[in-house]
DNA sequence: TGCTTTTACGAAAACGTTATAGCAGCAATT
DNA sequence: AATTGCTGCTATAACGTTTTCGTAAAAGCA
């Protein structure tokens, strides 16, 4: 800037307000200015500007994990957002460890970043680092997904009640007397809603709920199959799946190949997934599919707006987006 | 870092050498300064301490395309590294656009970042950008798996040649005798060893190699499913298939499936994916799986070497991982 | 005309670090 | 006893911006 400045008879400061469109610059010395900083492709350091300004275009997004359809998909979704307001975006994988969460959280509040972007991970054990986090940077934050239900922070989420009440009753229609939601151990916001719908679905449709008809899985997918086998090698075997994650319809499936069952006759199958190959599994799953793409963008979109207007700062907005349901041959 | 001088009795200077553990300041004032630095829950400002140092802890990744599972292990590999060694990873997609590429490239040359990971998009008009941004900055880049073949830098790359070449010969020990090789328009470094060793195979076992044993697959799905189903149709069809690329594996079960081609009995299928659900496709998928996790670990793993070794930075290693061959019943 | 206001710019002080150079005080060497 | 060399610390000048304040000159107004 310096050279600029030197070059074209200005000071720096004329020169440093010309690049930021500052009304105090006639339109003429703009001009000069902009020409020779594209001449010379001149490009302001970004940490001498964030230094002076106390803030930046960077923001992190922390999820649990990307090797998963719907984090991936979220994370395009964020990305083309921030791509297009011109902000770079940092990315932080916490493979559902709270630990690994808590650091990342303390790490950012070098200052590093202007706004985030979370799904947490799974454990409901406490939500306090995300508010510690806050009272100490005071930095917008938004959840989407898996978000913390008791904090007050803006979220984007999926109509999961609906959509999982929905899911179950095609599942009853379709002939299933004894359906079984697979969920996780660890009770998260999602879950809970997923649930709700699941056991409200059933009531509705004169199926009495009870507890065996909640299959909790874990994270190791050895041990999810093991539990899993275990209950459909029974007698009186649930005949309807709704898998409330990915990874479930998946040993799902590889459960009712192994042990014989065929998927629907013997047992109906809806999965909770974006993942692309659902059309070519034998049988084709059946999805209700999160917005994924659309939750990322939404979400990008809601930080970038906190982050600029300081009126929006004190948004609790919770944008809800509907889950999709297709229904193919495994129901 | 002011406050914690003035309250240990402090020079500015001494807290900072104190907080970068250095040579100059005894073990018992080190010891003080952490101390009330860990109390004060005090992190030094990275955008003083950047702009100061002139190099930060950060760096970027560039890929086509997250939602896949390649690069998105890939992704999980490098952050896996870059988490350990305390770096901050930027990610940008260019979705296969070789104007978005240049655009983040000439982004970048602002010094945001300490070192550079790429997996170039398709297209070969030029590799110019590159070379010109190592120009002007000077950082140290590596890439991995689509490399630029022409350019002088690290890179990590896998054994596509030979594992290519066993993919087609196991087609052909199946029966093969009119495989068929399903790759992208665009030329790139990596379709271009997969497509030698496919031929090289080809002529090794006494099988012709002809130009239309060549599908030439795009960005289109609707379009490759069309191209692929007219291939199909023919009286002589193929009846082997090594999709190179992981979206042209779903689409040689689609076009299989809806001519009701029998796999394996009328057509062999190998696909270079990592999907994982590979086994449970109807029938389940012979893979040739690239070590994605590891080649993002690997690639990071250099990148920072040679951001904290000066005596790396002229290293143009070639790291070589093996893809490995998994045979399923589509085979 | 004399006055105030506006316009277009410049000087200089931040922002929070780190690196260089310097300087006591003390020990070791000659 | 004089010199040299450590050790542990401080003062200060950067790093490259932005912003606040000040001020000439031009413009507006009565």
């Amino acid at each position: 800037m310096i050279q600029l400045a030197k070059e074209l008879g200005l000071s720096v400061s004329t020169v440093s307000k010309a690049l930021g469109d500052s009304h105090e610059i006639s339109a003429s010395t703009k001009k000069r200015v902009l020409e020779l900083a594209k001449k010379y492709k001149y490009k302001p350091n970004p940490f001498a500007s964030n230094l002076r300004k106390k803030k930046g275009k960077q923001i992190a997004v922390i999820i649990p994990d990307i090797v998963n359809n719907f984090f991936a998909l979220a994370v395009d979704g964020i990305e083309s957002v921030t791509m297009s307001k011109h902000y770079d975006t940092f990315i932080y994988l916490t493979h559902e460890n709270l630990e690994r969460e808590k650091a990342v959280l303390e790490h950012l509040e070098n200052g590093l970043i202007s706004g985030l972007i979370i799904s947490v991970s799974t454990g409901r054990e406490g939500y306090s680092h995300f508010q510690d986090f806050y009272e100490t940077t005071k930095l917008p934050l938004v959840f989407f997904d898996r978000v913390p239900d008791l904090l007050q922070f803006p979220k984007v989420i999926t109509n999961n009640y609906e959509s999982s009440y929905e899911a179950t009753a095609r599942l009853i229609k379709a002939g299933s007397k004894r359906p079984v939601l697979v969920t996780t151990t660890e009770p998260m916001y999602t879950s809970v809603e997923r649930r709700r719908g699941f056991q409200d679905a059933l009531e509705k449709n004169g199926i009495g709920f009870s507890d065996e008809m909640i299959i909790h899985c874990t994270d190791d997918m050895d041990l999810n199959y093991s539990i899993m086998r275990k209950i459909f090698s029974q007698k009186k075997r649930p005949d309807g799946i709704f898998a409330s994650i990915e990874k479930y319809a998946i040993t799902s499936y590889q459960v009712c190949k192994d042990l014989k069952l065929v998927i629907p006759k013997d047992v109906r199958v809806i999965g909770m997934t974006n993942l692309r190959t659902a059309a070519l599994l034998n049988p084709s799953l059946s999805t209700l599919a999160q917005p994924a793409f659309d939750m990322g963008k939404e979400a990008a979109g809601l930080l970038i707006k906190m982050i600029e207007k300081k009126s929006y700062a004190a948004a609790n907005e919770i944008i809800v987006l509907p889950n999709e349901l297709t229904i193919r041959d495994s129901i």
